[in-house]
Order: structure tokens, then C-alpha cells, then sequence
DNA sequence: TGGGACGCGCAAGGAGCGTGCAAACGGGAC
DNA sequence: GTCCCGTTTGCACGCTCCTTGCGCGTCCCA
């Protein structure tokens, strides 16, 4: 595995909450020069150990009113036919997440949408009629009591 | 609402894409000058349209190999007891989501952990004995189909 | 038709970035 | 212990980038 050490660390839990520190931001933090942490995060993104950059938008304020996660079974379970879903999950910029699980559903999908009806036409308009999908359960979002992509570093240890 | 035009939306998409683009960069997108760029970006920063910047880590670059969805039944419904609930998911780092949900159980809950041994400490010894849960269902990702958390910014309408 | 508000690009001063360089550190070999 | 070599560090410098002030053009409404 790629090695990271106790000041690499610092470096990623900081730019995990804010993107956009400064080297010398980020110096102060981990007690280093700004150099050190301008080579250091060039490595990490070199790596790819840093993926990328991300600004993170209000739902809210930009008019998305409704979250849901919907479960998807596939018509069969056919190389081609999950080919098929998978191609159009691609396409729908409404589905933030999606992912193939163990248990019941095949697939859970996030979707972020303007208001009950675009839900509405996702589910019966798109996902229904689509011919590699047999069954499609959609639950609402109520309340989001926590929402990032921050991993838990601290469970790291430096090496 | 807030308001938000043709210009505004494109430096918020691309910013959605990389969050550490320039102003110039933005500019070259948006067909802007740098200074607009940098006063828009700060307009939709003050108005918390833009809620932060992020680095995106690599999980497997950090060796986090299991991603779980946990869904989550309270054992009363009483404030109380929601209220601990949201204390406990609060204080766990593995727990990236958390969400109320329609349907059959309370709270779904996304985690991620390094192994399947902690997939199960987190749920056999910290979420199961906790007073205020009945019950526990977890279901292990086994693929990533698509894991973003850009909004689908096509979908509004600039005025 | 005039005036005010707004949004624009330009330019300049200042902040931030990254490469080169030399010094400090650390771990093996002897 | 000590010598050697690779690695990592801080500093300095040239360059890019950021942001604020300013003047100009445009639009809207009286």
C-alpha cells in the first residue's frame, strides 16, 4: 500500500474539510514549511491518494428539494442486461450514488431531485419501463442527519 | 430563492468538477474575466450557495475495502430517543450518511470501514447494544457503479 | 432623454506557488 | 564509533494568481 506518515495525514484530514488551504495554511496545521506541503500534496495527488477536488453546493439554495434511495431489481441477472442498467444509471445526472449490494435489492440508487414530481418521473417514466429493471421501491429522505465523503483517518496508522 | 444565472451556474458546475480551478480557468470556461469570476465566486460563497471545497480521497489508495449500507430500526420513537440516536451516528467517523427515511426502517446509515471485522464491531458492539436501536440490517457494497455528490445543475433554469 | 444602478474588463499591488539549493537527519556497513 | 549516502527539510527567488479600485458601457425607469 501506498505509504502515508503521520504529517501526510494531517495534510489530508485538512484538505478533506477544506479544499482549498493555502500551503502555508496548511504548514501552520501540520507543522511544516509551505514547501514541504506544496511537494507533499503533489505527491499525494500524484498517487492518487487525493482523487480530487470538490466544491460541495446547497441543495437547498440552488431548489433540491427531495432525496430518495432507490432500490432496483434487475429483470435477470445477465452480464448484458446489468450492462444495460449500469449504462443508464450512467446517464441520469439525477442519481448521485449508485452501488450493487448483498441483500434483497440488486442495486440502491441516491437520487437528488427538484421536488416529488421529477421522483415521480425517474421512477415511472425512466427506471420502470427501462427493460433491464423488474422491480423499483423508492423511500423519501427525511431528514439528513449527516451527509459528507470524509474518511475516518484517524483510524490510519502512520507509516 | 437566490438568484443565479447562466454565468453563475457554469463556474458552479465546473467548480462541482474541480474545486481548485483558477479564476482564470473559470474564466476561460464561462467566458468571463478573471476579477468576475472571483467576485461571482465569492457572491455564491457568501451566500453559502457554494457550502465549502473538499479533497476527495482514495479509499482503496487508504485501504478502506468495505463500504456498508445500515438500515436502522429505534427501539421507541420518543424525541429522546431519536435524539440519542443522532448523538451516537454523530460521533461515529465511519458514518459518512445518515439519513431519516420513509418506508421500513427509521435511519439508513452508509459507513466505511476498513474490513469486515470493523463492519462488525460497529454494528455488533457499538450500534446493537445501544439503548436507543431495536433492531440492525446491514447490506455490504459489493460494486461501485457511481459515487459523486454533484447536484444535476442542468435541470435549473438561470434567471 | 437623463440619471442611477449594475455588471463588466483592465491594471496594479500583494499574496501564494513551486523549483533550486544547501543543510540537517537517519540508517547501514564496516 | 564513524563514515557515507539517500531522504527530508527550510529558505530564497522568480513567477503566477488573486483581489480590489477604477472607469466604461448598458439597461431600466422616471
Amino acid at each position: 500500500m501506498i505509504s502515508v506518515d503521520a504529517f501526510d495525514l494531517k495534510i489530508l484530514s485538512a484538505l478533506q474539510d477544506d479544499g482549498r488551504l493555502t500551503n502555508q495554511e496548511l504548514a501552520d496545521l501540520a507543522g511544516l514549511s509551505a514547501s514541504q506541503c506544496s511537494r507533499r500534496r503533489m505527491r499525494l495527488e500524484e498517487e492518487k491518494v487525493i482523487a480530487g477536488y470538490h466544491a460541495d453546493l446547497s441543495s437547498e439554495a440552488l431548489g433540491f428539494g427531495v432525496i430518495a434511495f432507490i432500490q432496483v431489481g434487475l429483470a435477470t441477472h445477465s452480464p448484458d442486461n446489468s450492462k444495460r442498467f449500469r449504462a443508464l444509471v450512467n446517464r441520469i445526472d439525477e442519481i448521485q450514488e449508485a452501488y450493487s449490494l448483498t441483500g434483497d435489492a440488486d442495486y440502491v440508487l441516491k437520487a437528488v431531485l427538484r421536488d416529488l414530481k421529477g421522483l415521480s418521473d425517474l421512477v415511472n417514466d425512466v427506471l420502470m419501463p427501462h427493460q433491464s429493471v423488474a422491480h423499483v421501491r423508492s423511500s423519501i429522505v427525511l431528514d439528513r442527519l449527516k451527509e459528507s465523503s470524509k474518511l475516518p483517518l484517524k483510524e490510519i496508522n502512520p507509516g
